[in-house]
DNA sequence: CTGTATCCTGGATGATACTG
DNA sequence: CAGTATCATCCAGGATACAG
């Protein structure tokens, strides 16, 4: 409801600043990963999966320095750092909670859109068929 | 409220799934702009703004085959093409445009967050100055 | 454990030219 | 107008090695 007119989007377009920071793939998943509560680097590590050292770390410093991550470190021995939303991360977290639950409700049915327009005619009639 | 569990997030992982569609930033513009109506290729093309045409194209036809924008020719010359949500669209739309208001709302917190992150030491104490 | 520093590659993207 | 095809580029990201 209650669309966005086209002012909305020209503006100074903060949409192009949003995906800049949202619209990288680690982010959303590290702000969902740390929506589920403070974490410490590998455990964050071994959480988001397939993530690099070099991605994470870079990630968490981008979040960092955008204030949507705090970063807090315990000078014991082995050292431990924790990781944990802002108030503006947790802001973020609820939105982009709202966007994983789309994605898991509509898994289906784009899965369902992708085997139709792969295979746009039935029954062995394969226009660009080899 | 109601935070994710672990498990929600490790199941399949759909959110590395739905990162691969509205984690591209020109998926995410398209929609937003397609939300205030249906809308012909050329006319996206200057609203969306730096978009080239093949990428346009390229995004199009990957929102097209996730059903989430439908493409109607109308054969008259020279060619129409309308691009427009699908109902499934719509629904992705809405979560969409909540990101765009949040971003739209928090770019204050963001910039200063920035600003702080960038000058860690002030009255002229600069760790890193040159 | 929690990073930083380098090197290197593939794929995403832009530029350009052509077509129905 | 609405694309497709092709080529060149560039940099995000992985792999690896090292450090506090």
């Amino acid at each position: 409801m209650t669309p966005l007119t086209q002012a909305d989007l020209t503006k100074p377009c903060p949409t192009r600043e949003l995906l800049d920071r949202i619209g990288d793939a680690w982010s959303v998943l590290v702000v969902l990963n740390l929506q589920m509560g403070p974490c410490r680097f590998n455990q964050l590590r071994r959480q988001v999966g397939q993530i690099s050292q070099r991605m994470l770390t870079v990630t968490l410093r981008h979040l960092e320095r955008d204030g949507i991550v705090s970063r807090t470190v315990f000078p014991t021995n082995p050292p431990q750092v924790q990781y944990a939303l802002t108030p503006l991360g947790q802001s973020l977290a609820e939105v982009v909670v709202v966007l994983h639950r789309w994605a898991t409700a509509n898994q289906g049915s784009v899965d369902a859109a992708r085997k139709l327009f792969d295979e746009p005619v039935g029954a062995g009639i394969q226009i660009r068929a080899a």
